[in-house]
RNA sequence: GGGUCGCUAGCUCAGUUGGCUAGAGCAUCUCGUUUACACCGAGAGGGUCGGGGGUUCGAGUCCCUCGCGACCCACCA
């Protein structure tokens, strides 16, 4: 391969993408076998959160990736046998939407079919809309084990579901219970109660009177006109007034003492119902009296428990009103009747107030529709056994969070975890294996069985037919890290836990909670030892993306624009565990400018390999010859140490240093999930330290199996997180082998320490005469000054180096005859040779600087006449503030002399 | 009602156990046709770290308090 001007992703990621899998590099060394011995040392092992098999990768996916897929190509590198396992999610209800709008498009509803038909459709639904996301997160670089790619319908995750089930089921911890639900009237299903949001919405408090018809018979007297008292309730739901079965009040309320245990006539129905006192009723909100449906509100469900209450329903499931309420309402909807039930209680004068309120509204969240409490027969799980188990195992600190105070609110979240609801009430997801005795809804027995391809079976000569209801998609998720990582009870697997969990904060109460209740009840292990919890990406001003704001960020355009390594680079910066951030397109072009940088690196270096091996060899050597001559290197490596290569200059041994303590902190970064520090040093080490000195520095002096190693090393670097340049790099150097995917991690290199703050000190010079030849350049542009040198051996010996790297006309002594404007260097000798009339014009210059190392200076002073700081401080840092004391002023001592040699 | 997080340069964010003159990317300004790179190079400007108080020799960092913003949980009729 020849390096072209530029990196053009687009022409390297396709094809180095399908060599990575066709080689197999993606797939973990250790399998898991019966003769596996574990060595869980070895092994590393992550599990995708399941992208919907039929959808597309947004953003977020897009994070995930780059994080979990940086995560496991380090560990590769280090040797780890790694494991990425790859998922594809059947989004029971999410793609059950989907495909029911599409089914309404063509005139048709999901009545028309059974559920077996509909069964099959979603799953050709499925099918024919499958393999875009498989193909995004190929693009993205994934390097997951694709052949274990698992679906969430995958026999294997069914049946294991099945045996939790079962488990749960002789457990006792499964139980049939006719409960209020949470359910959509326009989506026909309950959810759990994570499933559904609260939102604060304006609303209305009514106030209607129930006109009393009896009181206790020993408060006969003190209401001897109760005929014509009522009792006025407070009610948001009007409504439901048809399903009302008490009146509550407080039993602390004086106001209705004596009416507790009365009777009140119902508007609008001829139903009398009593007066109980419950602490629910509080005596400050509204009148004090509040209607009871246990049928249709979740406090007034346990209302009507404690009180032996009547469950009436009036709302059926489609939402609209039942008989119960009455034929003239029967048929209307919530709204319709709403409004009829104010207008009649307005015409029999029982309206008595109403006012603005605002209260939270459950909604679903999918379509927005206001959720119904539902009187339903259902499958829960009891879960305190779940919450109280995994609760003891986060205590221990099996698991570790990024961030960490997750782990107290998943924890706080477990505590107050009330029973879960499993059955949904759509067609598409895992049949609940459960059958009952009689074809109608409830039946007083129900059976486990598996065979849930059929609608009726037959045990022992009885039929039992089949629940239609399927399971909610977090009961068979929540087994994602047991199934996907094969576990069988019994057999050592090096592979569960997982060496962590990453998915986003957003689902850690519905996912990852759940993964951990049932990971220790299945396997009695938690599943993972470590969750990292990534944010919400937001757009570029913090706001959240959304199709209506029209502010989507599409992963797959910036990778197709600037490159999968770009979008990685971009999308990583910034960016810390649990934190909702802000994401712009400019961020994905600094990661392609990074990635062309560095190509641009690797094309000199291969250029100047080449050089080395040609004739122009000749021309080469003597540059160096010449150089070395010059140099005097003082600093002598490590005694001992052994080098692939010699180091020749201070530059070699500074660039050993940077790229060792660059190595240490990506380990350390990595080692505590920061990805975004460990990107930064490899930009910073990359850009300003290798390209901006050390490359420039090897012009002069050439060594070329030390360029060679250390790109070597910067692309091993670099490789987790930008795969595709660093592997088209690799791919194109003439002297590698192999694929750098399975490389070996990079070791300390070693250096000679005062060689390499020698060549520091180098870049100090530089720096600064740079930064006057910059403020000298108006007064006298273009034009190419010397610079010379006092006493000064490390700038002696480094003449060449420091023309190139100042841009100078050349280096020299001054001989003893210092003259031109000498530089503000505290330990170096160095003149600009420029005429007196420029040095003068340097004075304003001069004295700001003078004024500006005076404060400074002041600054250390006063700390160091305090008599505590000098008392109670680490004697180190007192030692350098002396030092800077010390430094600041004879660089003002100097500093003033120029001033004086102007005037 | 309970809980979590955030407020640092024009923008988006770093700043790990309190310690040199608070950093980066992008943006802005000046200069630059040095043969790896204009997806570049050299330089510059820009912050009383949300307000107030406290602890400390020393606070962006720890504590208290107030303000603003975001989010999560919760059955207030």
């Amino acid at each position: 391969m020849k390096f072209t001007k530029s990196y053009e992703p687009g022409e390297f990621e396709p094809q180095i993408y399908a060599e990575w899998e066709k080689t197999g590099v993606f797939q973990p060394r250790k399998i898991v076998a019966e003769s596996y011995e574990a060595e869980t040392q070895d092994c590393y092992s992550v599990v995708m959160p399941p992208p919907n098999a039929n959808g597309n990768l947004h953003i977020g996916h897009g994070l995930t990736i780059a994080l979990e897929d940086s995560l496991v190509r380090y560990n590769r590198l280090r040797g780890k046998s790694t494991w990425y396992v790859p998922g594809a999610d059947h989004a029971g209800f999410e793609t059950w939407v989907v495909y029911e709008r599409a089914l309404e498009k063509q005139g048709r509803t999901r009545f028309e079919y059974s559920r077996d038909e509909l069964y099959a459709r979603v799953w050709q639904f499925v099918q024919e809309q499958r393999g875009n996301m498989e193909l995004q997160l190929r693009a993205l670089g994934a390097s997951c084990a694709w052949p274990d790619l698992t679906f969430t319908l995958d026999e294997n995750v069914v049946s294991r579901v099945y045996q939790t089930f079962e488990k749960m089921w002789n457990d006792g911890m499964i139980y049939r219970g006719e409960k209020l639900v949470n359910f959509c009237p326009k989506h026909q299903t309950a959810f759990a109660d994570i499933e559904v949001e609260h939102k604060d919405e304006e609303g209305k408090l009514w106030e209607v009177a129930y006109q009393l018809v009896s009181v206790p018979e020993d408060m006969i007297d003190s209401a001897s006109d109760f005929t014509k008292r009522e009792i006025v309730v407070s009610t948001t739901r009007p409504e439901t007034i048809f399903g009302d079965t008490a009146v509550a009040v407080n039993p602390a309320d004086e106001r209705y003492q004596d009416m507790i245990g009365g009777l009140v006539k119902l508007p609008l129905t001829e139903r009398v119902i009593p007066i109980i006192a419950d602490e629910h009723a509080e005596m400050e909100y509204g009148t004090g009296a509040v209607k009871i449906t246990p049928a249709h509100d979740f406090d007034d469900f346990e209302v009507g428990e404690r009180h032996g209450l009547e469950r009436i329903r009036v709302i059926g499931e489609d939402g609209k009103m039942t008989a119960a309420a009455g034929e003239k309402y029967a048929g209307l909807t919530t709204e319709e009747c709403r409004k009829q039930v104010l207008e009649n209680l307005e015409a029999q004068g029982l309206l008595r107030g109403e006012k603005k309120i605002t209260h939270a509204v459950a909604h679903c969240y999918k379509c927005g529709a206001v959720i119904e409490p539902m009187l339903k027969a259902q499958w829960f799980i009891d879960v305190k056994r779940l919450a109280k188990a995994a609760i003891e195992h986060l205590e221990r600190g099996e698991i570790k969070f990024h961030p960490a105070n997750k782990k107290k609110v998943l924890i706080n979240y477990l505590e107050g975890l009330k029973d879960w609801n499993i059955s949904r009430q759509i067609p598409w997801g895992i049949p609940i294996p459960a059958f009952r005795q009689t074809e109608t809804q409830d039946a007083p027995e129900w059976i486990f069985d598996i065979r849930t391809n059929l609608q009726k079976i037959e045990v022992g000569g009885v039929h039992y037919y089949r629940d239609e209801d399927t399971f909610d998609t977090w009961f068979s998720s929540s087994h994602w890290p047991v199934v996907c990582t094969n576990w069988l009870p019994g057999k050592e697997n090096p592979y569960y836990p997982l060496n962590v969990m990453e998915t986003g904060a957003d689902i850690l109460f519905a996912w990852v909670a759940r993964m951990i209740m049932m990971g220790v009840y299945v396997t009695g292990e938690v599943p993972f030892r470590e969750v990292y919890l990534h944010g919400l990406v937001l757009d570029e001003h913090g706001q959240k993306m959304s199709k209506s704001k029209g502010n989507v960020i599409n992963p797959m355009e910036l990778v197709t624009k600037y490159g999968s390594d770009a979008f990685r680079l971009g999308i990583l910066r910034g960016r810390s565990a649990g934190m909702n951030q802000a994401f712009s397109e400019n961020s994905v072009m600094a990661g392609r400018n990074l990635c062309n940088k560095l190509w641009n690196i690797s094309r000199f270096i291969q250029g100047m390999v080449d050089e080395s091996h040609s004739g122009s060899v000749v021309a080469a050597e003597m540059i160096q010859a010449e150089a070395e001559a010059e140099v005097v290197n003082e600093g002598a490596v490590q005694a001992g140490a052994e080098l692939p290569y010699s180091t020749d200059n201070m530059g070699e041994d500074w660039i050993c240093r940077e790229l060792t303590a660059c190595k240490d902190e990506i380990e350390d970064d990595m080692a505590n999930y920061r990805f975004s520090e460990a990107v930064e040093t490899l930009y910073s080490v990359i850009w300003d330290k290798y390209a901006d000195w050390f490359i420039e520095s090897q012009k002069i002096y050439k060594n070329v199996p030390l360029l060679k190693m250390t790109l070597e090393m910067i692309l091993k670097m670099l490789h987790p997180f930008a795969p595709f340049v660093t592997e088209a790099i690799w791919q194109s150097l003439s002297w590698t082998e192999g694929l750098l995917i399975v490389q070996k991690w990079p070791t300390r290199l070693v250096f000679d320490a005062v060689s390499a703050q020698n060549f520091e000190s180098l870049m100090v010079v530089v720096s600064e005469t740079r930064r006057v030849l910059t403020e000298l350049s108006g007064a006298s542009k273009g034009k190419k000054w010397t610079l010379l040198y006092g006493d000064d051996s490390l700038v002696d010996d480094n003449q060449l180096l420091l023309t190139k790297l100042t841009g100078v006309a050349s280096v020299i002594s001054c001989e003893g005859q210092p003259r031109g404007l000498r530089l503000a260097l505290v330990n170096h000798e160095v003149y600009l040779d420029v005429p007196a009339e420029i040095v003068a014009e340097y004075r304003d210059n001069l004295e700001q600087r003078i004024l500006s190392v005076g404060r400074e200076l002041d600054a250390l002073n006063l700390r160091m006449m305090n008599p505590n700081y000098v008392d109670k401080a680490p004697a180190a840092l007192v030692k350098q503030t002396r030092d800077g004391i010390a430094e600041k002023t004879a660089l003002i001592e100097r500093l003033k002399g120029e001033l004086r040699v102007i005037e």
